[in-house]
DNA sequence: GTAATGACAGATTTTGATTATTGTCATTAC
DNA sequence: GTAATGACAATAATCAAAATCTGTCATTAC
């Protein structure tokens, strides 16, 4: 019998855990149940497919990534240094995540590129967070902005270079902090004037 | 014997055609020196590895991407509207080489990932070239830019979504078009005024 | 009734013996 | 001398057989 209750929950903490093990190729439901000393029939209760219980180990992990995010979208001064700040935190939270266990982001990495819905959500989310920031800014009077939802994707994909794990491999090249912030300076100038306004 | 002579050229023109056939995967020396009718010891001759050959093979690829758009670089007028159509230039190259023959491009994006240094010769072309047009830009006036370089690699680098094929899945997606409008305004905004400059 | 099981069919993965490939080099061809 | 060959060792790819996995469901446990 089990000490607790199979819930949900348990069954995704269970899952992480066999795949910080096993990796996101040879983890199985089989696996996942062995670890939970229940059969496989019984994850099949919770979880009507391994890609479903794929998919919500994938949420979990994007949704620590973007959490810590919405303080700094919470937070209050200037709009172009909080954006500048939830830029940093994005990238740096990549970043760490890769140099502290490559392995497990990799495993990630591979989990998020199938669980493409999931990722889709985790995007429009953390694009709804400089959304945020850049009506804050218009409201400031620092950005001159129509559309902040429009400018915020504008902003997300601009910046991609720096925080989409296909890339990573770039992240540790040498003229890496060098190209972000000529994006960045970029990113700004543009956010700070509208392309139709005459230049003078 | 053969009827023309062995040159480097006749063996990458042999390995193309073999590798359209086979795929980059399945493609040996042994099969590009069958097609040729001659050794694998003579393919040797020519290129010390097969990583070699490869890499030839993937510069020439590279090479017919970027010599279209030296003509756009050459040419005259305003800048911004010569950045635009390098761009546009760029993107639709990649853009029909996915939809014409998806499996060649997936072949040649394997052979590029596995060509590093080719490639970065090849974005730094590509970034010479920006840089061409930005200065330019500057000198007509219409861009505010103190380091054409540095300018040109934060386009490349903002522009990435749109022709790396990383992201060649997210090109056919209904909001592409509005999304690269929305980097576009943002680039070329950045570009017509120094984020440290006052707004007015 | 609800929760869990385990046997099952069909699909996928692993295994390990076999075969092919890469890169070298002594030899042949001219 | 230069160009080409093909045998060779070490490594890597392949393939069919065996094992495992996914997802279902009739049955058991409580």
């Amino acid at each position: 019998m089990n000490a607790e209750a199979l819930t949900r929950e348990r069954i995704l903490d269970t899952a992480e855990q066999v795949l910080r093990r096993f990796g996101p190729r040879k983890t199985t439901v089989v696996d996942v149940a062995r670890a939970l000393q229940v059969s496989h029939g019984t994850v099949y209760r919770h979880f009507p497919t391994k890609a479903d219980l794929r998919d919500a180990v994938a949420a979990r992990w994007l949704d620590r990534v973007s959490a810590p995010l919405d303080a700094i979208v919470a937070a209050d001064g200037p709009a172009p240094a909080r954006l500048r700040r939830w830029l940093d935190m994005l990238i740096q939270t990549k970043r760490s995540k890769v140099r502290d266990d490559p392995e497990m982001f990799a495993a990630y990495s591979t989990l998020a590129e199938e669980a493409r819905l999931v990722v889709a959500a985790h995007v429009d989310h953390l694009v709804g967070q400089v959304a945020q920031i850049l009506a804050d800014g218009r409201d400031q009077g620092a950005f001159a902005i129509d559309d902040p939802q429009a400018a915020a994707r504008a902003v997300f994909d601009a910046t991609l270079r720096f925080h989409h794990p296909a890339h990573h491999q770039q992240w540790d090249a040498p003229g890496t902090d060098a190209a972000l912030e000529g994006v960045w300076r970029l990113v700004l100038a543009g956010l700070t004037r509208k392309a139709d306004d005459p230049p003078d």
